[in-house]
RNA sequence: GCCUCGGUAGUGCAGCGGCCUAGCACUGAGCCCUGUCGCGGCUUAAACCUGGGUUCAAAUCCCAGCCGAGGCGCCA
């Protein structure tokens, strides 16, 4: 009864020999005679021939079967017949003409198809996960993540890094964002929370001396979702003692060379590095996508002088006026500007205004307001040439860069749109070409982002607040600054961007005490409080605790951007909806009376 | 909390005041077919998210709700 063989490895050299084939019916071919089965398992497809000539009981079983039903054939390998041979599949020279075959059980039609073509909403594909999970993509996803988390584990392990566990159950922090919390039966009234990362015990972790540590990790997190937000994420989580920022970056480009090997990418490293303030400047995102050329300008010192109201409003204000060279967009329809214009304003812009270059001028409705000089100078600063389409934003430095960044998002999609559109043009003229899916991800296009702030001030209360969390380091030749200019003392944090996607985040973390209490003082958190939330970790440091840092890696994005997606959820086995919850079990569900008096728990939901 | 888009057979789409007795594809059921592989042919079953309203007439327009997706806020 034993299975000899996979659904994925039956090829030439197997003709003749005897096999066992276990999996589910993928499709049933009856020709009134002659029935093919491809029969399917995680590792391929093969078809499965039932002849009555060749076993006329056999044939009389196989008439009777349906869709996602389980069985096991046996039978003998044999050449398919001559110009039969199937090149999109794997197994396609072979086929098993079928001695036995035994029904391990029947299936329901299934509610979605187990085609890797046609897809189901989200809804369907989440309540019937296990099915989903059936599709072809869908198994090939799963194994590529477990094949990066083989990765790099090996890797981590070849270079010294111990994985050490750490606790699922931790003290809930108020600080970051909100917890999942879980109620102690032992402990009536109080709670622990699930770890959002494990920071805290990594840090403890160097203090103890393990110099190298790794992790992947669950993280979690009771925020809003996104396309590449779960309530719980996957982290590969690293620190190393007596090291620094140059080191842990050396640390993950090995990683991620070899993480990438796994599907076959070579990348360069060392990857290219960009300060904060640059990515800002010029793309308008911390995680700027670099496989589009396009940046942005500043073209304040150009427009100042013109009497625009407008713009002289922003800059009085003290803003900017950032441009963007949208180039060859000039024939832009005015609806396609107006989505533009939307975005921003999304984005929180006052507006966007436009202008298009014909004939070394701006052709625009605030053309007027811009006399001669002024034009040249901008279309100088954007490099602009006729044809082009200039986008501006004129408001204080973030909300500038932040809007046109995002236009510079949208742009590049247009761009792309019809470049795409071109091509196939050009390809339907000749025959056979099929465009391929890879082409889109040919480029790898990681960056370091260096150099963030340390603070930022809260726009209502003020105060500063830690821009990333309150154990970075400030960078070295700024730690004087934290006496006399907090605003301007930047970090010892970095992240690594991917095509325009956060993968990881890390800092060098404060081992000084003194430099940890006044970090402290500077976001307002007195003694006391820094005592109550923070104490355990600054008493851990007083006992000497080495200089540190790492950087936890977004597994499941990194594994998403490598299967050709930005949505984490295809590349999660179990994810939740957009809602947090999971359409298969329902969850999360009430608890009975009985639970909750055992938790000291009372309930105060009020219910339409 | 807010904004945008959507909800039509099992699945994916079309229809957007009367031509709707709601169309198409896949799926399902049944019959025919001995070389298919998205088999083919014939037959057949199966749906307008809920509740109000407008109208002579609502899948279609309006309001409220529910559900889903994308985004803003949030994510130290």
């Amino acid at each position: 009864m034993l299975r000899t063989h996979t659904c994925g490895e039956l090829t030439r050299k197997h003709i003749g020999k005897k096999a066992t084939l276990c999996g589910w019916i993928q499709s049933r071919r009856d020709h009134g005679g002659v029935i093919f089965v491809d029969i399917r398992d995680r590792y391929g497809l093969t078809q499965v021939v039932f002849d009555p000539s060749h076993n006329a009981a056999t044939h009389k079983r196989a008439e009777h079967v349906g869709r996602e039903w389980v069985l096991i054939v046996a039978g003998t390998v044999r050449s398919r017949r001559e110009g039969m041979i199937n090149p999109r599949l794997a197994t396609g020279e072979i086929e098993i003409i079928s001695d036995t075959i035994e029904i391990l059980n029947k299936a329901e039609t299934p509610p979605l198809e187990i085609e890797d073509d046609l897809i189901a909403s989200e809804d369907v594909r989440l309540k019937y996960r296990y099915l989903d999970l059936r599709r072809p993509i869908m198994q090939q996803r799963i194994l590529l993540k477990h094949n990066i988390m083989q990765a790099a584990r090996t890797f981590l392990s070849e270079n010294g890094f111990l994985e050490i566990e750490t606790p699922l159950l931790v003290k809930p922090t108020p600080e970051g964002a909100r917890d999942y919390v879980v109620p102690s039966r032992v402990n009536p009234g109080r709670f622990y929370a699930l770890p959002q990362s494990p920071q805290l015990y990594k840090q403890l972790l160097m203090i103890s001396g393990f110099d190298r540590y790794f992790q992947i990790a669950r993280c979690l997190r009771d925020e809003d979702l996104r396309q590449d937000r779960q309530p719980e994420f996957t982290q590969i989580d690293i620190e190393m003692s007596f090291a620094g920022q140059e080191d842990i970056f050396l640390v993950v480009e090995g990683l991620m060379k070899k993480i990438l090997a796994v599907a076959n990418i070579p990348i360069n490293t060392p990857f290219q590095r960009l300060t904060y303030a640059d990515a800002m400047n010029k793309y308008g995102s911390d995680k700027p996508d670099l496989r589009i050329g396009l940046e942005l300008c500043d073209v304040t010192s150009a427009v100042a002088n013109a009497e625009f109201s407008v713009f002289n409003t922003a800059i009085a204000k003290s803003g900017v006026v950032k441009c963007l060279n949208a180039t060859s967009c000039a024939s832009l329809p005015r609806n396609e500007i107006d989505e533009l214009i939307t975005l921003a304003k999304t984005h929180h812009a006052q507006g966007l205004a436009w202008a298009k270059v014909t004939k070394g001028t701006l052709e625009s409705s605030i053309a007027k307001y811009l006399d001669t000089t002024v034009q040249k100078a901008i279309i100088n600063i954007a490099k602009a040439n006729d044809g082009d389409l200039l986008l501006f934003v004129a408001d204080k430095p973030k909300i500038a860069c932040t809007a046109l960044g995002q236009v510079r998002l949208s742009i590049a999609q247009k761009m792309t749109k019809s470049q795409k559109k071109k091509e196939e043009k050009t390809e339907s003229s000749n025959t056979n070409t099929r465009s391929t899916k890879s082409a889109a991800q040919s480029e790898w296009a990681f960056a370091w982002i260096t150099d963030f702030p340390m603070f930022a001030r809260n726009e209502e209360t003020q105060s500063f607040e830690a821009e990333h969390h309150p154990f970075c380091m400030p960078k070295q030749e700024h730690i004087t600054l934290l006496d006399t200019a907090p605003e301007n003392v930047l970090a010892s944090t970095y992240d690594l961007v991917l095509n325009g996607m956060e993968l990881l985040s890390g800092s060098v973390r404060v081992h000084k005490p003194e430099i940890q209490k006044k970090i402290f003082s500077i976001i307002g958190l007195n003694e006391k409080e820094a005592e109550k939330k923070f104490g355990f970790l600054v008493d851990a440091y007083t006992f000497g605790g080495p200089p540190h840092c790492g950087v936890g890696i977004g597994l499941d994005r990194l594994v998403a951007l490598v299967a050709g997606t930005t949505d984490i959820r295809e590349v999660i086995a179990f994810p939740k909806n957009k809602a947090a919850q999971c359409p298969m079990d329902e969850s999360p569900a009430d608890l009975d009376s009985l639970q909750l008096k055992d938790l000291h728990i009372k309930l105060n939901v009020v219910r339409p």
